[in-house]
DNA sequence: GCACTAATAT
DNA sequence: CATATTAGTG
């Protein structure tokens, strides 16, 4: 155990861009402070143990087989109302019930299973429809700026963004939606964003990037000088894949928030409450590309 | 056949 | 409206 062999060409090199530990919080740390947590009725992260940790750590890495950090997509079970409409509006079904936060006893649920998935398949399965955080999207704008609109295909998104459980359509729908707001807003030359613009309002559209040409036999192209000042810069062997350190984000289980898929959607209709409790993480976690410095 | 995009469906 | 899914194309 210990060193971490080369898994790959560019993995190496990679990690090297990565946050030192002191710069992470700790696995046994909750990445939910307190008081948001108690917003949020999220009892308070289950203790963690060293021996958890390690689990974790085994389990990460497992899934790495090949891949940077990443943090999961989703974490355990969302339920399938296949209604058609879900508005609160519940009739005399006491059976349907709601069900109960996932978040709240049942550690395991939210924790366990990936092993399975993520592992070897974590694939044809059904997922739940995805929910395009701020966060998410924050990455995506960042890695989709840092390869240059003509570089950012689903595929390569998708692997850069390295998010577990997000796959190739998501990206793509994702990105086909977001050209269309870039085109708009170009179109419109400058002025306020339509309030209509919601998520990619907050996110300024990627500055023509470098790379062009994408001539390289190797899929993923390299443009990056960017030297990442995080006290553990020194490293960019060329020929890899664009050494992005990636913020520690909460897992997105946000998705079971809104059973029936609507997320941020969905408090920010009703609950007004909840938009503010998000808001508010949002912001501490807002700033990562502000960490990495730019070139 | 895979991956990308545009179009369409939920 | 936000995502998913399909269809057409290289």
């Amino acid at each position: 155990m210990g060193e971490e062999a080369k898994n790959d060409d560019g993995v190496a090199d990679w990690e090297a861009g990565l946050p030192s530990p002191d710069d992470l919080t700790p696995l046994s740390q909750s990445l939910i402070p307190a008081n948001l947590a108690s917003a949020f009725k999220i009892p308070a992260e289950p203790y963690k143990t060293a021996a958890d940790v390690n689990r974790a750590s085994q389990s990460t890495i497992s899934s790495l087989r090949g891949a940077g950090s990443n943090f999961k997509l989703f974490g355990g079970h969302v339920d399938d109302q296949s209604m058609t409409e879900a508005e609160p509006e519940e009739g005399p079904d006491p059976n349907k019930s709601r069900r109960i936060d996932l978040t709240a006893e049942d550690p395991a649920t939210t924790d366990n299973y990936m092993d399975d998935q993520s592992t070897s398949a974590a694939k044809n399965l059904k997922r739940p429809r995805l929910v395009w955080t701020p966060q998410l999207h924050k990455r995506f704008v960042e890695v989709v700026a840092h390869l240059g609109l003509k570089n950012a295909v689903p595929k390569t998104i998708m692997q850069l963004m390295n998010v577990e459980g997000l796959t190739r359509e998501n990206v793509a729908s994702h990105l086909q939606k977001y050209r269309l707001y870039v085109k708009r807003m170009q179109g419109l030359s400058n002025e306020g964003p339509s309030p209509s613009d919601h998520l990619f309002a907050s996110t300024p559209v990627p500055p023509q990037s470098f790379n062009e040409s994408s001539s390289h036999g190797n899929g993923i192209v390299n443009g990056s000088h960017c030297s990442v000042g995080n006290g553990n810069s020194a490293n960019n062997h060329a020929g890899v894949p664009i050494p992005m350190p990636y913020p520690q984000i909460m897992p997105v289980h946000m998705m079971g928030m809104a059973t029936n898929g609507h997320g941020y959607e969905y408090a920010h209709s009703h609950n007004h409450h909840y938009q503010q409790q998000y808001n508010n993480i949002m912001q501490q976690q807002r700033d990562w590309s502000q960490n990495q410095s730019k070139c």
